[in-house]
DNA sequence: ATCAGATATATCGAACCTTGATATATCCGG
DNA sequence: CCGGATATATCAAGGTTCGATATATCTGAT
């Protein structure tokens, strides 16, 4: 179970919800899930992304109550904070993919020439 | 022009040393021309990550003293330090090298499935 | 009704990492 | 003789990581 650096986070992150608006909670699960469960991106790491994407203008944001069914109308109800990715994200997420793909070849030339022995 | 992180830094380090013993400013050099000019693994990365490397058993070291042709022989010359992968070190790099082939095909799992617009 | 576990967001501090600047010293070519 | 390359190394400021902690609500099972 590998937990994500930022650099692989934001790559994630931004790939998640460049198929559609979600909110925190939703992408590590869906991270996980998509993973197979070997990805791992825990609330502490997860919530000051979400805000610096936030901040950079990569994504805008609105809270939803979600009241329960027969719940107290008066009550506050949970809170959930949706993310969607702005056209700016959605540049920066294009960008990522290609720094990404860029650094893998090279990676990939290093660790191709490495002559592995167990 | 990418400034390695640890992680990739030292896959990168210990795949260079898998090709025979060097010292930390061939080696850094070495990241530059094999990289075609891309990475980039500055002085005050690379030794400390070479200290960790030798304190964790993964490379072995020994010093060499690099005198000039026509040096005053009592001069100490030029220090040059030698790391060479131990057994060790060996494993870690193919372990290195699966953990990142894994991550890898994840990684690109989530790239796959997103629709890029520029 | 109660309670455990899931849903949901968020911060904290200690440890660790990153990076440009600084330091020291030697070697080589012009 | 001097600038640039060779060679190693540390420092401090800022950023990152991660388990722990906090708060509150909802759901399903007993």
């Amino acid at each position: 179970m590998l937990t994500l650096k930022q650099d692989h986070s934001e790559l994630v992150v931004l790939s998640v919800l460049a198929l559609g608006p979600s909110y925190g909670y939703a992408i590590s699960k869906d991270i996980a899930a998509r993973s197979d469960g070997h990805f791992k991106l825990s609330p502490s790491g997860m919530y000051p992304l979400l805000t610096k994407l936030e901040k950079n203008g990569l994504v805008t944001t609105s809270w939803e109550e979600v009241k329960a069914a027969g719940a107290d109308p008066d009550s506050t109800g949970r809170r959930r904070k949706w993310y969607t990715l702005s056209p700016k994200g959605h540049k920066q997420l294009a960008r990522r993919i290609e720094l990404h793909r860029q650094t893998q070849s090279i990676l990939d030339s290093f660790v191709a020439q490495s002559p592995v022995r167990a």
